[in-house]
DNA sequence: CCAGCAATCCGCCAAT
DNA sequence: TAATTGGCGGATTGCT
């Protein structure tokens, strides 16, 4: 069970990453147990965020080592991270916790040697740097966060909210997630990999493109029809060719990637209404039931029967 | 689980 | 000339 949060803060710590975990697990939402959520200090005493805010961390490092979940929030990658710091955060896994980082937060579970052998994220410029120097760890630096059980990775400081929302939707339901993400105004699930947001790659259109937006905005009101490509370019007067672009500049994926991502998203949380047969959730979500049950068990690992069950009782 | 068919995706390229 | 469009073919993925 998922109570005992505490976010790791150190002088020069992200004003944005730490106030990331403060916002969805140190304030109480609908639908969620209250968390007790803490800030614990590499040091005791007064520091300041990289912005120069004042603050006081509530707690020690002896809070890490005991927490459900202990979030690392970036890290100036460069300095070697102390070794106490390294110690809770072994600790915390060793006890049935996990660990969670944002950003260049990856270095310091990397260097306490949480990463070796996993898959792992970071933000995208610092991703070469990571791998070069922990070579053990199997670097992804295409997606917006990794989930490897107890051990958890996100790329640059937003995907941190991504990584968050994840863990609310996995222990508590889509319902839940999706309340946080409408109370943070931030999209419930963000699918494509981080390389959208990247200087290199195609230019990116100034805030998501308005044609495609509207096309998505029609989409969700009708997930439960059956949609094609065509249809879809159609109503953003494109050729499909020219629409599949626009698309995939403006949300990372594919129309019918996202499409599936949408429906399987609806699917969670029409599961966790009681009253509605398996049947009736995959109708609602324009697929067939062996559809539903097959693209379910590949993107969550289980299946539409045992994930009502984890929210009904047998 | 497989087969056969349809839709999708993506690189390439010519036309704007 | 540079950037965008959209059609084509073949590999992949999805559906029944």
């Amino acid at each position: 069970m998922l109570s005992r949060v505490v976010a790791i803060a150190y002088p020069g710590v992200a004003t944005f990453g730490l106030g990331v975990t403060a916002e969805v697990f140190g304030k109480a939402t609908d639908g969620l147990p209250r968390f007790r959520y803490q800030v614990a200090g590499t040091r005791r005493g007064e520091m300041r965020t990289d912005t120069g805010m004042r603050f006081r961390a509530d707690a020690g490092l002896d809070a890490v080592a005991s927490a459900d979940l202990a979030i690392m929030v970036c890290w100036r990658e460069r300095e070697p991270p102390p070794p106490a710091l390294l110690r809770a955060l072994r600790a915390t896994v060793a006890g049935g916790g996990r660990v969670m980082s944002h950003c260049t937060g990856a270095f310091v579970l990397a260097a306490a040697g949480l990463l070796d052998g996993r898959r792992a994220t970071t933000h995208w410029m610092d991703a070469p740097d990571l791998a070069r120097r922990y070579p053990a760890v199997r670097v992804e630096p295409d997606v917006l966060y990794i989930d490897e059980g107890p051990v958890l990775t996100s790329a640059g400081c937003a995907a941190g909210i991504d990584l968050c929302l994840h863990v609310i939707r996995a222990e508590f339901g889509a319902q839940a997630a999706n309340a946080l993400a409408r109370r943070m105004v931030v999209p419930p699930h963000r699918d494509g990999g981080q390389s959208q947001y990247r200087q290199d790659m195609a230019p990116v259109p100034a805030g998501p493109a308005r044609p495609v937006a509207t096309v998505t905005d029609w989409m969700l009101e009708h997930l439960q029809d059956p949609l094609t490509v065509s249809m879809l370019a159609q109503r953003a007067s494109m050729s499909p060719r020219t629409f599949a672009r626009q698309f995939l500049a403006s949300t990372g994926t594919t129309p019918h990637a996202w499409l599936l991502a949408q429906r399987l998203l609806r699917a969670q949380a029409l599961l966790e209404d009681d009253g509605i047969g398996v049947e009736q959730v995959a109708r609602r979500c324009g697929l067939s039931p062996p559809a539903l049950r097959r693209h379910f068990g590949r993107r969550f690992g289980s299946n539409p029967a045992a994930y009502r069950k984890t929210f009904h009782g047998p």
